[in-house]
RNA sequence: GCGGGCGUGGCGAAAUGGUAGACGCAUGGGACUUAAACUCCCUUGGGGGCAACCCCGUACCGGUUCGAGUCCGGUCGCCCGCACCA
């Protein structure tokens, strides 16, 4: 018997199933479809253990559904524009869309010997001005429905380099190549009007049943629904134009609790005291310093400056509060003004307390202690005894006492009840070159115009240079010149590009019709569409799957998706990462010098013997050099190998240590599985001993894994293939019994080991290819046991076990227990108290 | 700072509120071999007992329940996201 030989094996079956077509997608009315898409990968060069565990899962879903008799599309593409290339040009020299397509050349022949189900016909990047043509087409149609719209908006500006920076870019506050302090600086932005569907993109979030319930919290929380009041302070020595102060408030039960009004450093009047009094502008100024993350903000020390001008307090003209400048208060949310309660909000507790602000409690918990060096902020359903209350019972919880407030409020004719939401419309300006142009033209006479369809694509040129920072499209001798798609006159395009989270958004509809003139197809589209199962990281929990979730509404407003796709998918999956120990070094200085996995042998490095400190269970990342090349390891142990193992042990979502062990393991494993499928192909005894066991075992397997397939338990599918080996290893059955059972198995490990599973089924006799079986289905007869092993618990603990039928009556059950040797010493001839029997699980006899 | 998640043997883990540790790795022992590799068999949460068996144990503290790894409240630790990274 020859040994299993995976680098021979693995090529031939890919070929097979290649001459074959079998993973050719092809829209079959007469079949059920289904769609398994895993989120497409940038075009980095290299694959890594993410991407195979990512595509591994995506994988067998595949070919699970192929067996099950659906119609499957599983297509691949390259999320291609970004700036990795742009860095990659200013640094190695070259061009980015060199870069590009040969990564995605390099990776292509990097994923090929993984043996994926994948349908590369479909294949496409998003960098293809056939792929962003009709994006730039969409683009216009979204113009044109009112879900498009220019505005301000602030960016980093790295006041060196004169260029924008993106939030990776600024690095502790400061560019990362020219170490300036960055600052914030308006722009006029381009912006999709996501904020319009708040509501509805908070709603549908219950329909979505299949997706992880933290992914839905997540973007619940992201939305961010509140109910408050918005009302106006009258203002007194305010500048010329500003009379009143408008703030929102979801706390208006507080408003007796006022101490100081804030405004957000980029709010109008702010503006305004800032072009009169230097001191304000100096102040504004350092308030700009930093980034544009919600984080730096937050997490900056918090600053105010006391502007002299004062609000009325709505509820007491006489009473005057201080208005103050702050740099927490973003304009972005809610009116860009707020009021400030110290007594009950905890910032505003530290900023009272440093700019010597009185504190006013106005309520106090029904039971405990109001607390002392901070804030009380109760819970919305605590119970609250209000002592400066100005609206319904002193006693209420503090979503009642907010209601009130804001009826109260109403009544007295200050201030409406407003629902507001914390999401932002979705800025997709880029001033950066390689991304998808925004197709649009300034002309002098016309404004801002969209370009005319028939001259889309609004093509990138290829002659560009990195040689300086900022974006080479502004300074391209003539990319910018042309004329006005309204009155034809000499007009500039526009240079700024869009966010490459748009390219993401809509690509699972191009890929069911990647080739069409058109953005999509409505056959096509009203066939594969949704997505059945979508597969990806967690990091994409909340702005990929967001705006994925309103392209697919935008697209459907212009025409370009059917109604049923409002939703784009059904079934969402978030996988772990791969994780490997860092084994580091120190060098004279005690800095570390970090070690790749196979440099290291018995804890110590192989060249020069040094002992590693070693990290456990980190993110593979090229910098700590943890990382292993999933290339290297199919050299060494196959594809299924590595298949096999990213499936096995930990559960898909959480994340995967990579251990040579366990890389080795699961090698000696499947080729154990081979030698077992060899030995019995070589067998022809037909002695028959326990064909009937066999045969349970095997429709057991079939039963649990299926489920676990179903259910992307796939570790613990495994762990039921590794039992049912053991089973089929010791089994005693005939040949003919145990060629069955071995045929189920390469059935069932087939959506995780193909090739291994194809040659097996070869080797047994199978007819046409193990992906194109039909999957075998368990009979229930055979999943039943007869008897049933009850533990009895006495007081909760596990003191006895009961053998009884399956089905035995309650009552006939109590009287064994009563009889059983334990409970009746337990009990001293005493009753029990109670006594729960759960048919078929558990006896717990109380005394 | 805000939002979300996770925490079970030496390790990866399993367990519709019902016998905690399935399955795998790694130990330790044995078989095969001149020897090794490969392979196969047995053992393995901690502690106590000659044994039957008993006690402890799911990050920590508390609660609900006949019964809690699982549900609730709090604490600690780690991880992810925070709108221009993809």
């Amino acid at each position: 018997m020859s040994r299993y030989a995976p680098s021979e094996t693995e090529p031939k079956w890919q070929a097979a199933w290649g001459k074959a077509g079998v993973f050719t997608a092809r829209r079959d009315p007469a079949r059920e479809k289904y769609y398994v898409l895993e989120m497409f990968p940038y075009p980095s060069g290299r694959i890594h253990m993410g991407h195979v565990r990512n595509y591994t899962m995506g994988d067998v879903v595949a070919r699970y559904k192929m067996s099950c008799g659906f119609s499957v599309l599983h297509p691949m593409g390259w999320d291609a524009f970004g700036m990795p290339a742009e860095n990659a040009a200013m640094e190695k020299g070259g061009h980015p869309k060199e870069w590009t397509y040969g990564n995605i050349a390099d990776m292509k022949e990097q994923m090929r010997p993984l043996g994926f189900s994948l349908d590369w016909t479909r294949e496409f990047a998003t960098c293809d001005p056939e792929y962003y043509g009709q994006q730039q087409a969409m683009f216009i149609d979204m113009l044109d429905a009112g879900l498009v719209y220019r505005k301000n908006a602030v960016v980093n500006w790295d006041p060196v380099d004169m260029t924008v920076l993106a939030n990776e870019q600024v690095i502790d506050g400061k560019g990362w190549r020219s170490g300036a302090p960055v600052e914030r600086k308006e722009l006029t932005q381009w912006f999709f009007k996501i904020s319009e569907f708040a509501g509805e993109l908070l709603d549908a979030l219950d329909g979505l049943k299949d997706w992880p319930e933290k992914v839905r919290l997540m973007q619940a929380n992201w939305i961010g629904k509140s109910r408050g009041l918005q009302f106006a302070f009258d203002l007194v020595g305010a500048p010329e134009g500003f009379d009143t102060l408008e703030v929102y408030t979801t706390r208006p039960d507080t408003l007796m609790g006022a101490s100081f009004a804030g405004i957000s450093p980029d709010h109008p009047m702010a503006k305004a005291l800032e072009a009169a009094d230097p001191k304000i502008a100096a102040f504004v100024a350092e308030c700009r310093k930093g980034g544009t993350t919600e984080e730096a903000i937050e997490t900056a020390e918090k600053l105010g400056f006391d502007t002299g001008i004062r609000v009325r307090h709505p509820l007491d003209p006489t009473w005057e509060l201080p208005v103050y400048i702050a740099n927490f208060i973003l304009m972005d949310y809610g009116t860009g003004a707020i009021f400030g309660c110290p007594a009950h909000d905890q910032r505003d507790f530290e900023f009272a307390t440093k700019y010597g602000l009185t504190i006013n409690p106005v309520f106090e918990p029904v039971e405990g202690d109001y607390p002392a060096g901070e804030a009380y902020v109760p819970m919305k359903s605590e119970p609250l005894r209000y002592v400066r209350g100005f609206a319904g019972a002193a006693t209420q919880t503090g979503d009642e006492g907010v209601a009130t407030a804001i009826a109260e409020c109403e009544k007295r004719g200050f201030g409406q009840g407003v629902t507001k939401f914390r999401l932002r419309d979705w800025g997709l300006s880029r001033q950066r070159y390689w991304g998808c142009p925004i197709p649009v033209v300034h002309c002098e006479a016309c404004g801002v115009v969209p370009e005319k369809k028939e001259n889309l694509p609004v093509q990138l040129p290829d002659d560009v240079t990195f040689d300086r920072p900022g974006n080479p499209l502004d300074r391209h001798p003539t990319w910018r010149e042309c004329t006005c798609p309204c009155c034809g006159a000499p007009a500039k395009r526009e240079t700024d590009t869009m966010d490459t989270f748009v390219d993401s958004s809509w690509y699972y509809a191009r890929f069911t019709s990647p080739r069409a003139n058109t953005p999509t197809v409505p056959e096509d589209a009203d066939y594969w569409m949704n997505v059945d199962q979508y597969i990806g990281g967690i990091e994409h929990a909340i702005l990929h799957l967001l705006y994925s979730r309103f392209f697919a509404r935008a697209m459907q407003k212009t025409g370009h998706l059917p109604a049923k796709a409002i939703e784009p998918f059904n079934a969402l999956f978030t996988q772990g990462m791969v994780t490997h120990e860092i084994y580091l070094t120190r060098d004279a200085s005690g800095r570390p010098v970090y070690h790749l996995p196979e440099e290291i042998e018995d804890g110590k490095v192989k060249a020069t013997g040094e002992t590693v400190e070693i990290i456990p269970s980190a993110k593979m990342s090229k910098s700590k050099k943890n990382v292993v090349d999933p290339m290297n390891i199919i050299a060494d142990f196959g594809a299924d190998t590595a298949r096999w193992f990213v499936m096995s042990d930990s559960p898909p979502e959480r994340d995967v240590e990579w251990t040579a062990a366990g890389a080795e393991a699961a090698s000696k494993h499947l080729a154990r599985v081979w030698r077992i499928a060899n030995d019995i192909a070589a067998s022809d005894d037909a002695e028959n001993g326990e064909d009937a066991a066999l045969l349970k075992a095997a429709h057991k397997a079939i039963d649990e894994v299926t489920r676990s397939i179903d259910g992307f338990a796939f570790n613990k599918a495994v762990a039921k293939l590794y039992e049912i080996t053991n089973t089929l290893a010791k089994s005693k059955a005939g040949s003919a019994a145990k060629r069955d059972a071995m045929k189920i198995m390469a059935q069932l490990m087939g959506p995780m080991v193909p090739h291994l599973a194809e040659d097996i089924w070869a080797l047994l006799g199978g007819e046409g290819f193990v992906v194109s079986a039909a999957w075998p289905k368990a009979d229930p007869a055979l999943l039943t046991e007869d008897s049933v092993v009850l533990p009895i618990q006495i007081n909760g603990k596990r003191r006895s076990e009961l053998s009884v039928p399956k089905d035995m009556a309650k009552d006939e059950v109590e009287k064994l227990v009563l009889a059983d040797e334990a409970v009746v010493k337990a009990l001293a001839g005493g009753q029990p108290k109670k006594l729960i029997v759960v048919p078929g699980r558990i006896v717990n006899v109380v005394i």
